[in-house]
DNA sequence: AATGAATGAGACTTCATTCAT
DNA sequence: CATGAATGAAGTCTCATTCAT
C-alpha cells in the first residue's frame, strides 16, 4: 500500500515551493507512515517500531514528534475529523433551497462526502472505519446533517413524520456503507444518486428510470 | 473477586431442565463473561486474566475450554453470525410478495433484525459492531439482503435504477446506525417504520402522514 | 555481597519447622536478594532484571509478588519503618527512671538501636541510610525520641534549657554516624557508652574516668 | 520557558564589577541550575534536558561546558567539599586554647558550620545531604574535626576516655541533623549553644540555666 | 558560541500461555 | 476438573549523548 517505496522526492520534496525544515519533512513523513501502519492493521497491531522503520528513523525520533503512540493516533483522528466537519459545514450552510432541489442536493452531499472520505483512504480508515473513535465521529456527522435536515423540514422540504435524528442517521449509515466500496469519481457519483433516490423517492414505482429527477 | 462461590444455580442458568457438567457449566460461564468482557473492552483491551477473574476460575481452566484468546473471540462471532444468518435466511424465503406489501415486509425485516441485534448485546457488540470482523459480518449480511432484493426487482417489486448490492448495502448501513440506538421493542418497531418509509417512499411530499403506507 | 552463590538449604529452606509453599518461598528470596541490591546500589542503580537473576527466577515472576519495582522499594522501607518503631515504642514505655538511671538508660537505648540497625544491614541501609526515604525515618525517630525527653525533662530529669526536641535530633544524629561505623556487638557496646557519657557528662572534667557514672 | 530573553544582569550577575564572556556566563547560569535541579531532585532524578531547560540554552551547550552530566555532579560536590573543607581548617588551626573557652569554641563551631550550610541550601543539598556523596563528605569532616579533638585532648582539654574519633563523629552526625532544619542566623545560635550544651555540660544537673557557660 | 535533529542502549512492564500437581 | 506458579516474547518509552550546521 501507499508508496512504501516512493522516491525520495516525494518523500521528503518540498511540495509546492513551501520548504519545510528538516524536523517538519520528518514530521510529515513520521504522520504520513504512521497513518498508512494504523490504517493498515489498527491501532493495536501497529508497533511504533514498525512505524519507524517504515519512515526510515529511529525509534527515539518517533518521540520527538509525538507524545505517544496513543496521541500520534489521535493527532490523525483529530485531523481527520476537523476536515470532516469542515466540508460538512461547508455545505450545510448554503441558502434557502427549492423542493425541486432537494434530490440534486441530497445527491451532492453523498458525492461530495464521499469523495472526501477517498482522498485520503488512511485517515478515513482511521477516523471514519477504526473504532472505537468511528462511533463518535459518525455519530457527530449524523448530528450535523441531523440538524440541516430538521431545518428543512421546517421548510417543508422533508417530511416530519421521521425525526430529522434518524434522517441523519440513516443518511450516516448509507453513506458509511457506500464508503466502503472501491471506484473512481464516476462510481462514487452513480452510488450518490442512488441513495439519494433511495431516499428521496418511492422504492417501488421507481421502475421507469425516467421519471428521475 | 465478583462472586467466586457462587451457587452453580445462577451462575450457569441450568437452562430448560437440562442438567449440565461441572465441565459444561464453567464452560457456559467462561463463555458468557468473556463475551461480556470482549463486548465492553474490544479484544485488544480484554485479557484473559480478566476474563478468568470474572468467571471466577484461574487461568489455566480458560485454556481448557478455549483453544486460545483469539479462538474464544472466534467463537463467540462465529456464534452471532450463524445466528444472524439463521434469522436472515428466515425472514428472506418467505414467499411471493406483492406490491402492496412491500411497505410492511421491509418494515418487518427492520424491526426482526433490530429485535434480534438487542437481544444479546454482548454478542453483538462482538459480532456486528467491533472490527475487523464487523466489515465481513455486515457485508455477508448485505449480500443475503442484495440477494433478495434482486429476486425482488425481478418481480418488479422494486426499481431496477439502483442496484441490488447498493440496496442491501444501504439497508445495512441503516440497520448499523438504527442498532447503536437504545430503546425497547417500541422504539424499535418505530424506527425500523421509519427506516421503512425512508427507503420506500418520497422523502418530500411525505409532510401528510396520511399517505403512508 | 550477600550469598550470591548461597546454598539451595539458605534458599529456600522451610527454616523452624515453618513450611512456606512454594510461593511464599520465592517471594522472600525474591524480597531477600531485592534487599541486597536495593542496599548495594540504591534504588536507581538497581535494575529489576539484576534481582530476578539473583533470585534464580524469570522477570515476569518479580511482578508476581511485586506490583512494581518501586513498591519492592517501598515494601522494604515500611517493613524496615516498622520494625523499627516497634522496638522504639517498646523500650521508650519504660516506667518511671530515677536520675542515676538516667545515663545508663540513654546508653542502653543507644545500644539496642544500634544492634537493631546492626541486625539487617540490608534492610537498615534502604531505610535508614539511603535516600530520600531516610530523612524521613530519621524525623519519625527524632520525633518519638523527643518525646520521651520531653517527659522526662517534666521529670526533672533532663535539663530544660535544651529543647527535647532538639535532643532527639542529636540522640539521631549520633545514632546515625554510629551506625556507619562497622564491628561487632561489644564495639556497638563502647560506641553506645561513648554517646551517653558525651550527651550526659561534661565533656571536660572527663579526664578522670573514674567519675564516670 | 523561564526568561529566554533574561537580561545577562540577571541571569548571570556580574559579580564584582568583573565583566565575564558569553560562555562564562552561560557555564555559570547552568552550573547555578544544575545545582538548583540536582538539590531539588537528586542526581537520578535530574533530566539534562531539564536543567537546560531552565537555563534557557539547548542541550548540547550543556555539554560544551561539562564533559558529562555525572562530572556537572561531581563538580558540584567537589565545589562543595573544597569550600567546606577551607572552612574547617580556618576555624580549627586557631592556637591554644584554654578550658575555660572549650564551650564557646565548639559552640562557634557549630554556628559557623551551620551558617556556612545554610549560605547555599543547593549545595549543601549536593554535597552534604545527597547520597552517596555525603557519607564521604561527612567522614572527611569527621576526621578533621576529630583529629582536632585529638590535639586537644593531648592538652587535657576533652576527657580521654572517649576516642576523638568518635566524639568527631558525633559531632557531625549532631551537625547533619541540625543542618537540617530550618531558620535563620539566630535560630542557628541557638541551636548551637544548645548542641555544644549537651556535648560539653552535664544533660541532668543543667536544669538550673544560671549555670551555664 | 550555540543548536535543531537524531539516536544507541536499555529499563520497566504486560500478557498470553504452559507445567506440574 | 482445576490451579498455583512461572515464563517467553515483546512493546512502549526514556535519556544521556552526539552530529552537522
Amino acid at each position: 500500500m501507499q508508496n512504501k517505496t516512493s522516491s525520495p522526492a516525494t518523500e521528503s520534496a518540498p511540495a509546492k515551493g513551501v520548504s519545510l525544515s528538516k524536523g517538519e519533512r520528518t514530521h510529515a513523513n513520521l504522520r504520513r507512515h504512521a497513518a498508512a501502519e494504523f490504517a493498515r492493521l489498527g491501532y493495536h497491531n501497529t508497533k511504533v517500531s514498525d512505524i519507524v522503520k517504515a519512515t526510515g528513523v529511529s525509534q527515539p525520533t518517533f518521540y520527538c514528534y509525538f507524545e505517544s503512540k496513543e496521541m500520534a493516533y489521535e493527532d490523525l483522528m483529530t485531523e481527520f475529523r476537523s476536515r470532516l466537519e469542515t466540508l460538512t459545514l461547508t455545505f450545510l450552510i448554503e441558502g434557502e433551497a427549492h423542493a425541486e432541489e432537494v434530490f440534486d442536493r441530497v445527491a451532492l452531499s453523498f458525492q461530495q462526502l464521499l469523495d472526501f472520505l477517498a482522498e485520503d483512504p488512511d485517515l478515513t480508515q482511521i477516523g471514519f472505519f477504526q473504532p472505537p473513535g468511528c462511533t463518535a465521529t459518525k455519530a457527530g456527522l449524523a448530528e450535523l446533517i441531523g440538524q440541516n435536515i430538521a431545518k428543512e423540514q421546517k421548510n417543508g422540504l422533508y417530511r416530519k413524520d421521521i425525526s430529522a435524528t434518524q434522517m441523519g442517521q440513516c443518511f450516516v449509515g448509507m453513506l458509511d456503507q457506500m464508503a466502503r466500496i472501491p471506484g473512481d469519481a464516476q462510481k462514487r457519483k452513480e452510488l450518490s444518486l442512488g441513495c439519494a433516490t433511495l431516499l428521496c423517492e418511492d422504492i417501488r414505482s421507481g421502475c421507469q428510470p425516467e421519471n428521475k429527477r
